[in-house]
DNA sequence: TGAAATTTGTAGTCTCATCTAACAATTTTC
DNA sequence: GAAAATTGTTAGATGAGACTACAAATTTCA
């Protein structure tokens, strides 16, 4: 009973999010964000709601918990860091990048991105790399599948 | 109706592992190998022989048909990439990297995939990000969190 | 060969997440 | 302040995907 559901996971980025914007997060501008009906947002809501995530009155508008606050933080942290990595180190598309990393923040497990931090720190600050190296990575990308960089 | 989803591109990886390791897939050790009871198997394999993934008949072993093969091998590659990446550059420990890229393998899309490989090839080859960056990135991990590889 | 053991398939049920349709409550508008 | 528009809820259905329990087919081997 103590698992988050991918779904609910959503659920709660997209209320995280609202309530930064807006202060509060109401039902229906949940379901444009998420793409669904209004009787789905009900569903999870309810759901949300029993395991204390967030505190949730029919009729009025939707607020997280201290507990469901730091949920949603932590999943909010693990789409900021492989969005990074996707559109800053891999240089994917924005958009492409937004939609990946809201896929891959359900499965990827702590550890793994505790090093996808690192490494991209490392990368980024160590001079051995050279500091152009994104430059560099671009244009392999691009040109050729080779390394012409040191030429 | 065209939409593989998760579920099944692990059942259908599956068979391809079996069959590469014994030139066939019993329904048993398909059950075995994911974890679930052999109903859920035959369920799974009604639906890929809709598709037309696997040649399926009740009682006998199951093979991939062509289509079957190439949808596969797809998958398998989406797998190989992240395990590499996750083992071999963040040197994550196999078992776990094993278990998050057979999850991650369902949700990233194709040109964060190819960017990966690009990438890693990059990183590998260049000269100028250091030809022993990967035990200087090691070193970052373990010790500290700044750089003080340059020294 | 034929009974026991193993393997496979079927039926029925459960949970999750979605939908539509009908209804209820709340706001807005005039 | 009542009619109209918006928003929220309930009820019932659907489709995945899993489970248990039971039935059928296939193998094994005495």
């Amino acid at each position: 009973m103590d698992h988050m559901s991918s779904n609910l996971e959503d659920y709660l980025e997209v209320i995280f999010s609202l309530e930064s914007l807006h202060s509060e997060a109401r039902a229906k501008d949940i379901a444009d964000a998420m793409g669904v009906q209004r009787a789905s947002v009900t569903n999870a809501l309810q759901k949300l709601s029993q395991r204390g995530l967030i505190n949730y009155q029919p009729y009025s508008s939707v607020t997280l918990t201290p507990e469901g606050f730091r949920t949603a933080t932590r999943i909010v942290h693990r789409h900021k860091v492989l969005f990074d990595f996707l559109h800053t180190f891999l240089q994917i598309r924005p958009e492409v990048a937004e939609d990946t990393a809201c896929k891959l923040e359900h499965h990827i497990d702590d550890e793994s991105l505790e090093t996808l931090t690192k490494f991209a720190r490392f990368i980024m600050t160590c001079p051995r790399t050279g500091k152009d190296w994104l430059e560099a990575f671009t244009r392999t990308c691009n040109d050729r599948d080779t390394c012409t960089n040191c030429s």
